[in-house]
DNA sequence: TACTTATATGCGTATAAAGGCATATGATAA
DNA sequence: TTATCATATGCCTTTATACGCATATAAGTA
């Protein structure tokens, strides 16, 4: 049962959850995650290393960035996550984070 | 977000997540849930005092047994347990305990 | 009252996880 | 090549949690 409690343990982060709300609604990279929640790289870079070593996200490089975005294929995981979209009008940040969102592009420097 | 994190915390835990299932099918007492766990008793107590501190379980008491069945007033704890409820199939030993709890009854020593 | 059964809890130990800071790696540009 | 930006990771400290064992509390019984 550890796929199922580690899942759960996954959840059991706001930092993580934060992310999981935000890749639900579109890929992102890490400086653009590091932008919008303004939290630390180090900080995004392992959280972001733990969802995707459980199989929750994946990576693809395009050019020097990293884009992370959701994986669909486990109906746990993905049901659980829409039972909490449905609860996040309680949480102020996470409406905020992604407010934020739409504009995320512009955490890229280059740009 | 604590309550959210804490939720998922708890759920984190094979222990807990054996007696939720339980606890799902019908009210239980201490010794019931060790008797069909083959967990010790005071492992199984704390595990209950923290599922009902996050509220979601209750007890009461009926003579010297206290017995304890889950709440139903939390929308987003309902879900997220028939999420999981719909999971089980892939865990044995929650097949196992379900099983087990038809004849709880017989971890009263009294009868 | 003394004894037994049911349950809760305190203490100690071991393990794990989060975050900061520094640094390593990888890609791009000058 | 050197410098810069993007990302990953190692080390350290702090904090949290699980479990075992012993014990406290509560109810029931003789």
């Amino acid at each position: 049962m550890n796929n199922l409690t580690n899942f759960y343990k996954i959840l059991s982060d706001e930092t993580r959850i934060r992310i999981l709300m935000l890749l639900k609604q579109k890929k992102l990279c890490v400086c653009e995650l590091c932008g919008i929640m303004e939290e630390s790289q180090p900080k995004i870079s392992k959280h972001l290393a733990k969802l995707r070593d459980i199989g929750l996200i994946i990576d693809e490089r395009h050019q020097q960035f990293v884009f992370y975005s959701l994986r669909k294929d486990n109906k746990l995981y993905l049901d659980t996550l829409n039972i909490l979209v449905e609860a996040i009008d309680d949480y102020p940040l996470i409406k905020k984070d992604l407010e934020k969102s739409k504009d995320a592009e512009k955490y890229i420097e280059s740009k």
